[in-house]
DNA sequence: TCATTTCTGTGTCGGTCAGCACAGAAATCT
DNA sequence: AGATTTCTGTGCTGACCGACACAGAAATGA
């Protein structure tokens, strides 16, 4: 973001010659893909169809296109999941919801299988630890959204009161996490639809079913 | 391994300079630690004590290290779990103490979080996809045998007939896996507790409590 | 004793990594 | 038109990667 657009104007120098946004979503799936160590600049500026300095000078540097990657990752393939915590009725639905959009988005046809969050850069050398470190940051405000939610559903009452709410959010993590590493492991759509609903019965037994 | 024990006798030439066994244990917990593609070949041979050329004379090469590494791991870490498969006299106590050890052994005080198998390979490049694709072939192996112990509970009585026994698994195996990315971005053993018993409740609920 | 075998330490190999220097190209501003 | 600004393509750089050549050291066998 070196240039900034001016009002009534086009920006001074030579124009871009590739769409930045088109670029970026290209990188989101390499790394998506490949992970941040796993993508190489000559892969990823393959993908974007410009040259190394472009990139540099559109993105600033590796990580930086990195952690715009996941921010496009979320606003765009983690939609879903964000909506159902904040538009769903109860926090049982919400819960439904992200299980069962978890399960597809996972293993969406013609796309990388798991969820780029969790697989893109788990383990890395010491060198790239910010990326990993940066990674996990997005799964713990993943994990304080979700106990939030389950506190709201406390509050309105379609949560049994005294539910530990940190505990239920740690284990549901645990299934929504899972499910990227089997995902990424070859694990069919119907299988982690299946584990999605055996995970939302135990909610219903655990926390209980809400009465319509 | 270059050289066989010859019976009643030692080897030919110059003895190994160092403990083959000790430099595999070492090996073992950087690449737990910090991946097959994070750990260099510096970091391996300064924690083993040798020098490169040692290291390729007793070990063949990084990958061949890498697959000894993660069965010495299996045979001492892994073992509580392997053992619970096959001495629990029931799938529900196989389950518990699987889902326990797991807890227990993903944050162990002064060594490395998470379990290897899970965390030491996800993502890689292209060029290494074999040590994934070998920590994959384990996950799946560690899947099985905990699918072919639901069905042996359904055969002793105590599962029920007719469950799912492959969905059980993967559920199970959904929740595991994802408590090793938790402990690596630094759960609490308390929490994987709390999760460990909050899936056995769900377990006895799903599969049925067993009736002592 | 001395040839043979095997391991160790130094040094280095080709390959690849992320990142950038530099000059030319393409736009706007005066 | 000419100056200025910005982007693009070629080609390179130092660092690091995994792996190994080579000679010397340390053991055994004859």
């Amino acid at each position: 973001m070196t240039t900034a657009a001016r009002p009534g104007g086009r920006p001074r120098g030579r124009p871009r010659g590739f769409d930045r946004g088109a670029a970026l979503a290209r990188a989101m799936e390499v790394f998506w893909a490949l992970g941040y160590e796993g993508a190489t600049m000559g892969e990823l500026t393959t993908a974007m169809g410009i040259n190394s300095p472009s990139l540099y000078a559109a993105f600033g540097s590796k990580e930086e296109l990195f952690r715009e990657a996941v921010a496009l990752y979320d606003a765009t393939e983690g939609t879903a999941v964000t909506r159902a915590l904040s538009e769903e009725p109860t926090a049982r639905a919400a819960v439904a919801t992200v299980l069962r959009e978890t399960a597809r988005a996972c293993t969406e046809p013609g796309r990388p299988t798991g969820c780029m969050i969790v697989v893109a850069a788990l383990n890395c050398s010491q060198a790239n630890s910010p990326a990993r470190d940066f990674l996990s940051g997005w799964r713990r405000e993943g994990d304080e959204a979700l106990t939030r939610r389950l506190e709201q559903g406390v509050r309105d009452g379609d949560v049994p009161a005294g539910t530990d709410t940190a505990a239920a959010s740690a284990f549901l993590g645990a299934v929504l996490h899972g499910m990227s590493i089997r995902a990424r492991d070859g694990a069919t759509r119907a299988e982690l639809e299946r584990t999605a609903e055996t995970t939302l019965t135990a909610w219903d037994v655990l926390y209980g079913a809400e009465r319509p």
